[in-house]
DNA sequence: ATATACACGGATCCCCTATTTCC
DNA sequence: GGAAATAGGGGATCCGTGTA
């Protein structure tokens, strides 16, 4: 038969003895087919440089016999064949030794240790990577198909009768074709506890959210519920009840915030204490979870996203959010937030109708975020081509690392290995390479300033200047590029590695979609673009990374010897134009344009930009009215990474500063932040002064609410892990005396109050938001207030402090 | 285990010295 | 008068959170 796929889900199985993959996906009337192909597969033994013929015949004899059995299964060689191909950019032969299952690759390759091999590649990919990559059978496109029902056969041991709802195929034949973007069927999930420990309470309420379907189903009985709400019997019922739904919903994708964490393995330790099997998967299997530190649960044939993962890795980082809970994280991408309801109190009166709302509504929004989500997910499954399941649990370096397996055959190329743990602890302890150039800032107020900076730096100077692992020479040539490292100097070939390819290959991308996205901008050609911009930035990283496969010490250092070296060159130049430079940090520069207007000053960057090489570019990031540098709190040199500018139309740039860091009280962090827009607009403080009156006279009469006041700090380690003792920490115990949930990764928050002891430690005033104390003037003052603002004012020479405090008689009547 | 280095700054820790307290 | 306790100064270290 033959009918139009797009894969959405990836395992294998085995049957008699070798792999298997299978595709759950839809064909285009939307209808669940399952697909069970194979692939050849193989490993690599890369030969040494000189072997002759007759050595390698040999060779190619002795493996072909190679027979072996791995806990009871029989696995041998199958065929060798001798190839030419590139290893490290460099000609190599290689022998391509087929076996009868993957999982015995690892065997099969320490049978290889063998003279005249070098390296053994190629088996660490996984099964499905390496499926993919041989028959080009893509997650998420649409592909014609031709292939044979397979209908309750005894082929591959009856597997198409366990997924005994959906229609098998054994695939003969496959074409991408060119189709509709692909809308997959999904179901949010969200369930209510009476504790947060993984199983110890019981599920009181389960709410599913998909198209045009909603349901709680809850054993907490009430009067008049609404119309979504069904009832049962007792927990045991509910959870029948849920797997039945999720069964006739049959989604394509289940998808919870957290669920990972909680609800998906919550709901199988109340299934297995009912004695319940939660049969969720396409072939009646129980969801399965990864050991490991972060728990991953996967349902078969159904893909198990939680979303907060996609999130943490892809977003976290630009968004203004505090914190990535599910609150926040839907008021800053949905403008909605969850119901209110106090579901961690459950003593006393409960409103169910209430619970049952916020229930649902946990549901409603997760399944928002997905969707809006969802289109950043597609692109990037499409981009490094690996399944959504393994793509919603990936870092960045995972993300760089699978496009590049994706794209070696484009240069012929041996993937290189993963690190080994030996490899890895060895990286992890090498000194960390010097990183960039952070220019010292001269505190002040200051009028008219541009700010320049380098287009994608990191992964232009990797290409422009052929920077790898492989391309690093061995031995300095003449014509090589390169660069000096500290007391060293690192050589790069003139001939143009893989990798920089590679890379260019990602970065010319990268501006086609953002020139797409402009042309044409709705939210698929802006994933498209984010997807590639963020891949594009991570490049860098990737290569110092410990765990990644093109690691290198030598290349990340020259990366950012370069760094140093172009950023501190535009400094000069634009010093010797006679600009005075007032700030400049890794990519960036900031100067005075003085009398020069802006015409001359896009001139003046063409001139640089004529002299920069490659694809390097330095761009206008904007002209700015105003800017304030302050200095450090100890000393008098200048503060890096912290300043306030303002544009011509008055939006404010804060870096660094109090004000955008969570761990400073909101009371300090709006004083400061109206102070510093209160002198960028006016450009001068004598307003600010008389605001710092008016606040500091709020403080001590104790008019200050105390929501102002929580200082918020994430607990980074266990508990016991900690070694000094500082304020969040004894929150954070304090939560734990009063069972108020905590972990690891948790934000703590707390407040400081008067004390009656001769208080000498912060943390002896800690008190819980909840607790009932009065709060602590002199510590607001000295440590939140007053140091936010002292360095503004010190810019215009005044001692803050001096005036709050060292003449109190003469400013009694001021404050 | 799951991209990098640089930087700020609060709070505690810890050692030292000076002063106070105790017997 | 001498030993022990205490205070406080200051650098080192821990810790969290920013910028790029």
């Amino acid at each position: 038969m033959r009918t139009k796929f797009a894969p959405i889900n990836y395992d294998y199985f085995d049957y008699q003895g070798r792999n298997y993959a299978i595709l759950i996906g839809r064909d285009d009337a939307g209808k669940r087919l399952c697909v069970i192909d194979s692939c050849d597969v193989y490993l690599w033994a890369v030969l040494e440089e000189n072997l002759n013929k007759k050595n390698i015949d040999n060779l190619i004899k002795k493996i072909s016999k190679i027979k072996l059995n791995v806990k009871g299964r029989n696995t041998k060689v199958e065929k060798v064949e001798l190839h030419k191909k590139r290893f490290l950019d460099k000609d190599v032969k290689a022998l391509k030794i087929f076996a009868t299952n993957y999982k015995d690759l690892h065997d099969i390759a320490s049978c290889l240790k063998l003279d005249g091999i070098t390296k053994r590649r190629g088996h660490d990919l996984g099964y499905i990577t390496h499926y993919i990559i041989e028959k080009k059978i893509e997650p998420l496109k649409w592909y014609e198909i031709e292939g044979e029902f397979l209908n309750n056969s005894l082929e591959f041991g009856g597997i198409d009768m366990a997924y005994e709802t959906t229609t098998c195929l054994k695939l003969n034949k496959s074409k991408e074709i060119k189709s509709e973007k692909f809308n997959p069927k999904v179901l949010a999930y969200d369930i209510e506890t009476d504790s947060l420990k993984i199983g110890e309470g019981e599920i009181l309420m389960v709410s599913l959210v998909g198209e045009n379907f909603q349901k709680v189903i809850s054993w907490k009985k009430t009067k008049n519920p609404q119309k979504y709400v069904e009832f049962v019997e007792d927990e045991a019922e509910l959870l029948e009840k849920f797997i039945e739904y999720v069964k006739e919903f049959s989604p394509d994708i289940l998808t919870g915030y957290f669920s990972d964490g909680f609800d998906l393995p919550y709901l199988k330790a109340r299934a297995d204490k009912h004695k319940i099997r939660l049969n969720l998967g396409l072939d009646n299997s129980q969801p399965k979870f990864s050991r490991g530190t972060s728990i991953t649960g996967k349902i078969k044939g159904i893909v198990h996203v939680d979303i907060l993962k996609f999130i943490r890795t892809v977003y976290a980082q630009y968004m203004q959010s505090e914190t990535l809970k599910l609150n926040d994280v839907a008021r800053e991408f949905l403008g909605d937030t969850k119901k209110e309801f106090d579901a961690h109190n459950l003593k006393g009166e409960i409103n169910w109708k209430d619970f049952y709302e916020y229930n649902l509504h946990d549901s409603v929004l997760t399944l928002a975020l997905f969707e809006k989500f969802w289109p950043d997910m597609l692109e990037f499954v499409k981009t490094i081509k690996e399944p959504l399941f393994s793509l919603s649990r990936a870092g960045l370096s995972k993300y760089v690392d699978s496009y590049i397996l994706h794209n070696l055959e484009n240069y012929n190329e041996i993937p290189e290995r993963r690190p080994g743990y030996d490899e890895t602890n060895e990286r992890k302890i090498q000194r960390k390479v010097e990183g960039a150039f952070v220019f010292e800032p001269k505190p002040g107020l200051y009028n008219n300033i541009a700010i320049f900076d380098f287009t994608s730096m990191h992964t232009s100077i990797i290409i422009s200047m052929n920077i790898s692992s492989s391309t690093l020479l061995e031995k300095p040539q003449k014509s090589a590029t390169n660069i000096e490292v500290g007391d060293k100097k690192y050589y790069y070939s003139k001939e143009k590695g893989f990798f920089p390819k590679l890379v260019q290959g990602l970065f010319e991308q990268r501006k086609k979609f953002k020139t797409e996205y402009k042309k044409n901008p709705n939210i698929f050609t802006k994933a498209r673009s984010n997807a590639f911009k963020v891949l594009s930035a991570s490049i860098h990283g990737y290569i110092g990374f410990f765990g990644a496969r093109y690691y290198s010490r030598e290349a990340s250092a020259s990366i950012l010897a370069f760094v140093r070296k172009f950023n501190k060159e535009t400094i000069d130049k634009i010093q010797k134009e006679g600009f005075e430079v007032i700030f400049g940090d890794t990519d960036s520069v900031g100067f005075l344009i003085n009398k020069k207007n802006k015409p001359e000053i896009k001139d003046f960057l063409k001139k640089l930009n004529s002299e920069l090489p490659g694809i390097m570019e330095l761009e206008l990031e904007g002209f700015f009215k105003r800017g304030l540098w302050v200095t450090k709190r100890s000393g008098k040199t200048g503060a890096k990474k912290k300043y306030a500018i303002i544009d011509e139309k008055e939006n404010m740039k804060i870096r660094g500063f109090e004000t955008v860091r969570r761990d400073w009280c909101k009371l300090a962090r709006e004083i400061q932040n109206r102070i510093l827009r209160k002198i960028l607009i006016e450009g001068n403080e004598k307003k600010s002064l008389e605001y710092v009156k008016k606040i500091i006279k709020k403080l001590k009469d104790r008019e200050i609410p105390k929501e102002d006041l929580i200082i918020r700090t994430q607990l980074k380690k266990e508990l016991s892990e900690y070694i000094a003792q500082g304020p969040h920490v004894v929150a954070a115990k304090k939560m734990k005396a009063q069972e108020i949930p905590i972990a690891q990764g948790g934000l703590v928050e707390y407040f400081i109050a008067e004390t009656k002891e001769k208080k000498k430690l912060v943390r002896d005033g800690v008190m819980l938001p909840h607790e009932k104390a009065n709060y602590d003037i002199e510590y607001y003052l000295k440590h939140q207030i007053l140091p936010a603002i002292e360095n503004i004012f010190q810019v215009f020479d005044i001692n803050i402090t001096e005036l709050v405090e060292g003449k109190k008689q003469m400013t009694l009547k001021d404050f």
